[in-house]
DNA sequence: CTGTATCCATGGCGATACTG
DNA sequence: CAGTATCGCCATGGATACAG
């Protein structure tokens, strides 16, 4: 694939970044990842050869810079690398003002689990061992129930029964839980409708809500 | 192409964007064409057939919307596609930053004069008719030799000459020009090592660089 | 853990011509 | 002026398996 035949420096710019998958693997690596494999879990779908070839591609246009540290690989952004921040923060508000509508092909509780966990407010955690389950409603049994569990600031997050003890269960749909970490509605409102349930004591439910929070494109005001 | 099966509102937002040639449509759009030839201007190196489908595809996102008046095509930027205008400044500004290096084939004689003639600062200009003849060196003979007028407010360029009195001619490489214009180097500089000549009167001399100005990249600080 | 190798089908896109 | 129509290549990228 050419380039452009442009001069202008949005078209340059995009002759890199326009490549699928590409803004994908940035965002990653803005959010800390930096291993192969890390990368690999914030692009599910992606091929590990595309991925390969993706790294390469961003290396060679001085974006990220591929180390070995102990014979592990470690991509890390450049300068050049950590101003794309611009740019993502660009499109996931714009993404979020005006591409509300998610498909079932959209959502993924794996992808939505680890968000959470990478994300989670864990200041406004107990600091004993704290054990949320979530039961996500219509997803296959496999992936539908999660733990997240905080102690002394550490945040874990299994897909099988840890075995402590469940300080509160969130029950609710994919799509719900998907639309809350969004933004797209609050915890308050989807309570208020019954479209989320959260079991435990009384003084627990009410502050789940802030210990789970919501991610990052939550704080763009949405149009009217 | 399918989507990239993620919640992310940026990821979403790029399905739609990160087609070869959309976010080059959407700048020329918020420039301000609004006729598929106008566009066609601004994309030349982008077949009609492939314009007229990320026209559809932009209004089917809701980006666009398309109308006809008089019997000839208009399309204008709905809301959501205004608000593209912060992810194309993040764009152009990274470009602009880090992505310096030009080769030939991104240079364009027709692309940068018309850029010129639509962002020059007329207020800068003399209110009577005042022609400025640009030269390119080493651009084919048909597209080397521009004229740029301004007279009560009223831009014109031509690629003949319209045989008015000429102020002044600006002559440089095409590289040199285009360089000026995106802000990689300064008029100032460019007129001391020798790559700019203008010839005229000592006064006009001294103001055509303000007259011609420089794009809009250029007000972007460079990384050091 | 960090990739490569290989294969294959799809369809994107460039080129050109043509039409109401 | 504003697009359609047609064609064909070849690169993209998805899938899978495998290797240092």
């Amino acid at each position: 694939m050419a380039g452009y035949g442009q001069f202008c420096p949005m078209a340059k710019a995009m002759e890199v970044l326009d490549e699928r998958w590409t803004m994908l693997v940035v965002r990653e690596l803005l959010a800390g990842s930096c291993h192969f494999n890390d990368l690999r879990r914030g692009v599910p779908k992606m091929s590990p050869a595309l991925l390969s070839k993706r790294l390469k591609s961003l290396a060679r246009a001085g974006i990220i810079e591929r180390t070995e540290v102990d014979g592990r690989a470690c991509y890390r952004l450049t300068p050049s690398g950590q101003e794309l921040r611009g740019v993502v923060e660009a499109l996931n508000a714009w993404g979020a003002r005006w591409v509300g509508t998610l498909g079932e092909e959209d959502l993924d509780p794996h992808l939505l689990m680890w968000d959470i966990r990478r994300t989670v407010a864990v200041d406004a955690w107990p600091r004993s061992r704290t054990v949320l389950e979530f039961r996500l409603d219509g997803v296959a049994p496999r992936v539908s129930c999660w733990w997240l569990m905080v102690s002394d600031d550490q945040v874990d997050l299994c897909d099988v029964d840890p075995g402590y003890e469940v300080t509160a269960v969130v029950e609710t749909a994919l799509l719900t839980l998907t639309r809350i970490w969004r933004g797209d509605t609050s915890w308050e409102r989807a309570l208020h409708d019954g479209s989320v349930r959260i079991s435990g004591s009384a003084a627990v439910r009410k502050v789940v809500p802030a210990w789970i929070g919501q991610g990052a494109a939550a704080v763009v005001p949405r149009p009217p």
